[in-house]
DNA sequence: TCTGGGGTCCTAGGACCC
DNA sequence: TCTGGGGTCCTAGGACCC
């Protein structure tokens, strides 16, 4: 059996466990750049609120049924997803972390699971303050399915099987884990239009329609599985960008804003041990702004050899940003990729490379000086703050954000309760 | 005025090999 | 008239997920 725990409106229950004032009222929580919704209490959602819509288009419904908004706080959202995921890891043999508010977990042969599940549930609840549901299926589709319907019971526990037609009769196929709005309309062209006519439907036809993947989740529904436990692996890319809180149009500005994306996505890199062999930098206009003139490009390349250095990724990036620059546009977001990613010390080095040495030990060591630098970087960033050693190209933080027009708009934040010193509750 | 960010997997097609 | 068969590797693009 297959136990999917899924965290209720995640990030509006974050910010309701430190600010009990807020419980019974509609919350929303917005992207980056205060931009759109992407979380909603069940009042905020009672009240019409779409998932994904922008924040100007309720700005009404905001002021007349007194919407509490947030700026996304991942500090906050991060560290409580952890705490959850401990306090799961005492139930579970084996857990699989499927996003921020998700884990699957696998309890094969353990009796009762229903039962277990309710117990789990109400001690996360009590250690943490999150709600959360639980959906129980023998393959991780089917468990997807039950968590949908946990969600609609007061138990927040509900188990789906094969035979579950009740579960299935009534459930469109755009609801199921792994059918997209396009493979939905597909299927909806031959006549299947829910989960149990999926479920029926001949292996040929559904491969002909949705190929492999399909097929899978064809096969799930009918209880093989498919979708194993992966172990969490090193990722194999690692993207950073941000769209800006107003329109650039300077290279310069483009630069430090890239520079500063290169950094986190090194430090990132840094963190998991690997290196990357290559990177790509993209750049965008305002695509909602029809009236103004358009462009988007983006430039990738090999790195020299395999890297986790911050100075030859930023000179890297750097050279592929003037690449595509243009004069004359608005630009709205930068992003870079670091690809084909490596544990390091795995790399192939280069034939002829004059800055590896060989030590006695008969270790290799590649570009000491270079190291020991990105070593003092990561050790001040520690000590104190990310923001604390820049790169040339960065402006150092200044009194008003505004002055550097990349910087993200945050004007709802909440404080990092969990995470800061200074933002710790007081308790009278 | 204002519309997010970060991933994975699969497939098709091109370039190349013998 | 008629032009093979089997591979690998890489990339771009599409589809999906949260």
């Amino acid at each position: 059996m297959i136990a999917l725990v899924d965290c209720n409106n995640f990030y509006a229950s974050c910010e309701r466990v430190f600010c009990p004032s807020l419980v019974g009222k509609p919350v929303v929580v917005l992207s980056n750049n205060d931009g759109c919704v992407v979380a909603r209490s069940n009042e905020a959602k009672a009240l019409g609120v779409a998932m994904g819509v922008p924040l100007f288009k309720i700005k009404e419904l905001v002021a007349t049924e007194n919407v509490q908004v947030f700026s996304s706080n991942y500090e906050l959202y991060g560290d409580m997803s952890s705490r959850i995921v401990s306090v799961l890891r005492r139930y579970a043999p084996e857990i699989e972390i499927y996003s921020i508010d998700e884990s699957f977990i696998k309890f094969d042969g353990v009796p009762d699971m229903v039962n277990l599940s309710s117990q789990m549930r109400s001690i996360v609840s009590q250690w943490t303050g999150i709600p959360v549901s639980v959906g129980l299926g023998d393959t991780k589709t089917l468990a997807k399915i039950a968590n949908h319907k946990a969600k609609k019971k007061p138990s927040g526990v509900h188990r789906t099987g094969t035979d579950s037609i009740v579960d299935l009769v009534d459930l469109p196929v755009d609801k199921i884990w792994g059918i997209g709005s396009k493979l939905a309309r597909r299927l909806r062209s031959v006549g299947i239009l829910t989960a149990l006519q999926l479920k029926n439907a001949s292996s040929a036809l559904v491969r002909k329609i949705g190929g492999v993947v399909m097929e899978r989740t064809h096969q799930e529904l009918n209880g093989f599985r498919c979708f194993d436990f992966d172990q969490p692996q090193p990722r194999q890319n690692i993207c950073c960008s941000r769209s800006f809180g107003r329109r650039v149009e300077k290279l310069e500005q483009l630069e430090a804003a890239l520079s500063s994306y290169v950094s986190t996505a090194v430090r990132k890199m840094r963190a998991e041990g690997s290196v990357a062999s290559g990177i790509q930098v993209f750049i965008n206009t305002d695509r909602f702004n029809k009236g103004t003139l358009q462009y988007h490009n983006s430039a990738a390349g090999k790195l020299p050899c395999p890297s986790n250095d911050l100075l030859t990724i930023a000179h890297e990036a750097n050279r592929h940003l003037k690449r595509i620059f243009r004069e004359g546009y608005a630009y709205k977001k930068v992003g870079v990729l670091l690809l084909g990613l490596a544990p390091e010390g795995l790399q192939q080095l280069p034939l002829f490379a004059s800055s590896v040495r060989r030590k006695k030990n008969g270790r290799i060591e590649i570009k000491v000086k270079r190291q020991r630098l990105n070593e003092a970087i990561e050790e001040i960033a520690s000590r104190l703050g990310k923001d604390a050693v820049t790169l040339g190209l960065m402006p150092r933080k200044k009194s008003n954000p505004y002055e550097s027009p990349w910087h993200l708009r945050r004007e709802r934040l909440s404080p990092q309760y969990t995470t800061r010193w200074e933002d710790l509750l007081l308790v009278n």
